[in-house]
DNA sequence: GCATGATTCAAACGTTCGTTTGAATCATGC
DNA sequence: GCATGATTCAAACGAACGTTTGAATCATGC
């Protein structure tokens, strides 16, 4: 979580542990399997939660659209729980998968996604039914940028947040995190629709990259 | 970009710009002071292209608060202009951007807030100066978020958005992500306050912790 | 109490890493 | 054309990595 992958080595894991260098491969084969079991053990239940609170809205809905608001707490709050239950993983397993999503090791990449393939139909078809006006492509594109925001929060990148003069607080309360996450990803997934493809920016584009090249030659 | 830091070798660096293994050492000193570099070179002038383009409409505005989209192109379309100039670095230099963000490595850790600490103070006063009905923390968190939706999208994490049998079209195309991009993100910055701490989740997030217990049991 | 299979342990393996070294090569000014 | 400083190069360094090994230890059923 605190180190990545590639930079941290079986020797901490075992030290911090307590347990012999050999153990790892001897009960898990390698180090990459030892990772794919910790995702097998944390992130299936959490997704299965998710699933089963969008069962539920869906069930006392009977068919009519769901409030996005409702559907982003679906994916949402189950990982609030997970974060809330050290025997779940706590909140440092929330920290892993965030950064995890962004791991450029293979391993994770081959693997990540087919923990979450249901997920992603179901809740895509969830807010596709609650937000009609919106084509599918669009859909696509806002729920990608929301698991960016939801998975660099889950992350904990406060790297940047810490120098704006204020710092964020509550950033351990999950709940004041989430009171203020899902408002804002269901605005943005509610967004209206920009047909014009915003003419305005060429010009002032253009002036952007003269400077960028000005800077260069500086 | 595509491996991290730490699984990338110098050895395969220089392989790749045919060189001699030493000449990083020679000309750089280390690994660590070699990607700082490549960071003193991009970050600098994307970020002050950044602060020109807010100048620019804030000259125009004669201290009127600016539409939250034109603040958030501000800090977006500088972005898009790199990414299409492979002598700044084009899109891989964005993409490197995005994973570095989240790259748990020391060396970026505490190199990269130095070259945002301006950039995120300018874009927060004009935030709060568009948006003076959102309280302090609330931006804060929002410009969290909108950095997380940023950074994971600028790193091209499509690696969850592939399987949901249907492929996000243009991804290559820079305009038109953030033609999606940026009403999304002013949408969430605009969201209305929610006072209540969403109560409702109390009993929901219940359920929701049995299930994932079940599945745990199972 | 002893045989047996599972687990633990210290040690070593081969590989790869970032870095250093010292000689070879290049460029440049006189 | 030669001295000098900068750069390149092949080779090696020590350290750290994931993994393997074989003996020691533990647990368990008879």
């Amino acid at each position: 979580m605190e180190r990545g992958y590639a930079a941290t080595s079986l020797r901490m894991i075992t030290a911090k542990a307590r347990v012999n260098l050999a153990a790892v491969n001897y009960h898990f084969g390698s180090k990459e399997s030892l990772i794919r079991e910790v995702f097998e053990r944390r992130l299936g239940p959490l997704n299965a939660a998710r699933l089963a609170y969008l069962d539920r809205l869906e069930a006392h809905a009977h068919g009519r659209p769901l409030p996005v608001e409702r559907i982003v707490e679906a994916i949402v709050v189950p990982a609030l729980q997970v974060s809330r239950d050290p025997l779940g993983g706590g909140a440092v397993f929330l920290r892993l998968l965030g950064r995890a999503i962004s791991e450029p090791a293979s391993y994770v990449r081959e693997t990540l996604p087919a923990y979450y393939r249901e997920v992603i139909v179901r809740f895509k078809h969830a807010f596709s039914h609650a937000l009609p006006h919106v084509p599918e492509q669009d859909l696509a594109w806002r729920m990608h940028f929301m698991f960016g925001a939801m998975s660099y929060t889950m992350a904990g990148n406060d790297a940047l947040q810490l120098i704006g003069n204020c710092r964020l607080d509550g950033a351990d309360d999950a709940e004041s995190i989430i009171r203020r996450l899902v408002p804002f990803l269901a605005a943005g997934l509610k967004a209206p629709l920009t047909d014009s493809p915003a003419r305005r920016t060429g010009a002032a584009a253009r002036k952007t990259v003269n400077a960028v090249s000005n800077r260069k030659a500086a």
